[in-house]
DNA sequence: GTAGTACATTCGTCGCTACGAATATGTCGT
DNA sequence: ACGACATATTCGTAGCGACGAATGTACTAC
């Protein structure tokens, strides 16, 4: 399942388009970069983006299609990472055509979020269902309404 | 979108969003790749992509607001350029992520165009609009299916 | 086994967009 | 002036895509 399992009838100017629609979608663009150069979960994704789970569980479909992201699985959760980071380089050099990087940079550098379950993001005490084995928190991360 | 005085409003993904979406037509992938480097009328796009003048220029509109071509009128030609030639090269380098860009480089070197009324394309005999002092067209409208 | 969690998939709907048709605008030639 | 031409613009429509809701699947804990 490389990324050109698909469709070599199509001609190379829609293989690119179809690339490029991909990431014509904001959420899309932040999904990979809230994967970055790591693996994620999903319910990671959920909490960065704001998002629903299948809406986001949708556009990593399209991702995993299309090749950009491979999944596995470890436990109840299911990993997500780039295929490739030059997927990054990518968009880095395209938003460096706008001036505008810093934004990445950030979008990259995010680390545990509050209301992801995931072991990493529980790392932290911020996550609420991990710590109900280990109650060092209750609660008190309500952020936002 | 100049990127400048007015419109910062958009979060910076959105922006390289809408930039990928603007790219993510195959037709509009031809059209810039069918400008290059040079400036070219909409009659010879239009000969280029075998696509309606009105949907020419509707995806020309799009890609004059979002600032990747320009135009100018000459006499009663309207001639296309690429505002900066990097788009170019960002195409370039995206094609190159799937190992494929030697049809880049032949859409590029794409030269006269029989259907182009142009007067580059006119230097060439193949252009019936301007040997219409040659009435070799009578009826010819080939909306031939 | 059952219940609960994490995620995938299907389906329906709404909004966006690409294209065709028609029309408008600007330019040249007469 | 007028008509022909090149292109822009408007409008209507059809198709696609994104999201929500509901459901299915895989895994864990009990």
């Amino acid at each position: 399942m490389q990324t050109n399992t698909s469709a070599p009838a199509e001609p190379p100017e829609a293989t690119l388009a179809s690339f490029f629609r991909l990431l014509g979608q904001p959420v899309r663009i932040h999904i990979l970069l809230a994967i970055g150069r790591r693996e994620v979960c999903v319910c990671h994704l959920e909490a960065v983006l704001g998002q629903r789970q299948a809406a986001i569980s949708q556009h990593l479909m399209q991702l995993r299609e299309a090749g950009l992201v491979v999944s596995e699985r470890s436990g109840r959760h299911i990993y997500y990472r780039l295929s490739q980071p030059k997927w990054i380089d990518l968009m880095i050099s395209a938003a460096a055509f706008f001036g505008e990087t810093d934004w990445i940079a950030q979008a990259l550098s995010l680390d545990p979020v509050p209301g992801c379950c995931c072991p990493e993001c529980s790392a932290t005490p911020i996550c609420p269902r991990i710590s109900e084995t280990d109650p060092v928190r209750e609660g008190t991360e309500n952020k936002s309404t």
